[in-house]
DNA sequence: ATAAACCTTAGAGTGCACTATAGAGTCAAT
DNA sequence: ATTGACTCTATAGTGCACTCTAAGGTTTAT
C-alpha cells in the first residue's frame, strides 16, 4: 500500500503537516519522493515506523531521543530508553504525589485559620 | 519593611524579571511606584502575595489563575482553585501510571518478540 | 478544458511563562 | 564630580513541537 500524505496522516493520527515537520528534521522520511512533482509517498515500512514514533511520543520521548532510536535501524537503544523513560515517570508520579501532598498541607493551614 | 526589586527578588525567590513581568501583566503590583525614577519598591504586604503566588505556582496554577486569585482580594476563590487543582493533580497521577503501564506492556511485547 | 481537491515551499506564528538585550536614567558612596 | 551598582523601558528571543499562511504547482474527475 503506498499513501498520500493526506491518507498516511489519517492512518496513523498525526498531522499532514507534522508529517511534513518530521521529514523536515529528517525523523521520518516518506518513502518515495516524487522528483518532478516533490509529492510525498508513505508505505507500510513507514506506516510501522510511524506507529512507533506515535507510541514513542506518548511515552514522553522528545524529538531528539526518537531520532536517536530512528537513526540506528537495529533499535539497539530502544529498551535503554524505554527503562529510563520509564524512570522519569516514575520520578514525574513522585513529584506529582509530593505536590498533592503539599497542597493538602496548605489547605489544612488555610483551615486551621479561618 | 521596604524592598527595591533586586533585594524583594532575592527574598522572595522571583527573579527580577519576573517580577517586572507580573507588573507588566497586573500580577503582582509594587507598593509603591517612584514617579520620577520609576523604581519599585515592594512592602511587607506584597512580600505575602509573592510568597502566596510562589506556592501557586508550584501547585501547577496558571498565570490566569493566579490572576482570577489576585484580583479578588478576599481569596474567596483560593479554596475552590485549589481543590479543582488538587483534582488535576490526581488526573495526571492516573495519565503517568496508565502510561507506566503502557510502557510495560510494550516493553513486555518486545521480550515476547526478541 | 476546467474546476475542485489535492500537493509543494518558505517563513511566520502559537502557547506558556518567562529571559535576555540594548540603551538610557538613577542612586549611593567616595 | 565621578564611579559603580543599581534601575528603567521596549522589544526580541527562548524552548518545545508543532501549526498556520500565502502563493503557487499537480492531480483527478467531469
Amino acid at each position: 500500500m503506498h499513501y498520500k500524505i493526506s491518507e498516511f496522516a489519517e492512518v496513523t493520527g498525526l498531522s499532514k503537516e507534522t508529517l511534513r515537520y518530521y521529514d523536515d528534521i529528517g525523523l521520518l522520511e516518506p518513502a518515495y519522493v516524487d522528483p518532478n512533482s516533490h509529492y510525498r509517498f508513505y508505505d507500510d515500512g513507514s506506516y510501522f515506523l510511524a506507529t512507533l514514533l506515535v507510541k514513542l511520543r506518548t511515552f514522553g520521548c522528545t524529538i531528539q531521543e526518537m531520532k536517536q532510536i530512528m537513526d540506528d535501524q537495529s533499535f539497539e537503544n530502544l529498551e535503554t530508553l524505554l527503562l529510563e523513560k520509564r524512570e522519569e515517570i516514575n520520578k514525574e508520579i513522585k513529584q506529582l504525589t509530593d505536590k498533592r501532598d503539599e497542597l493538602d498541607e496548605f489547605l489544612k493551614d488555610g483551615k486551621d485559620e479561618g
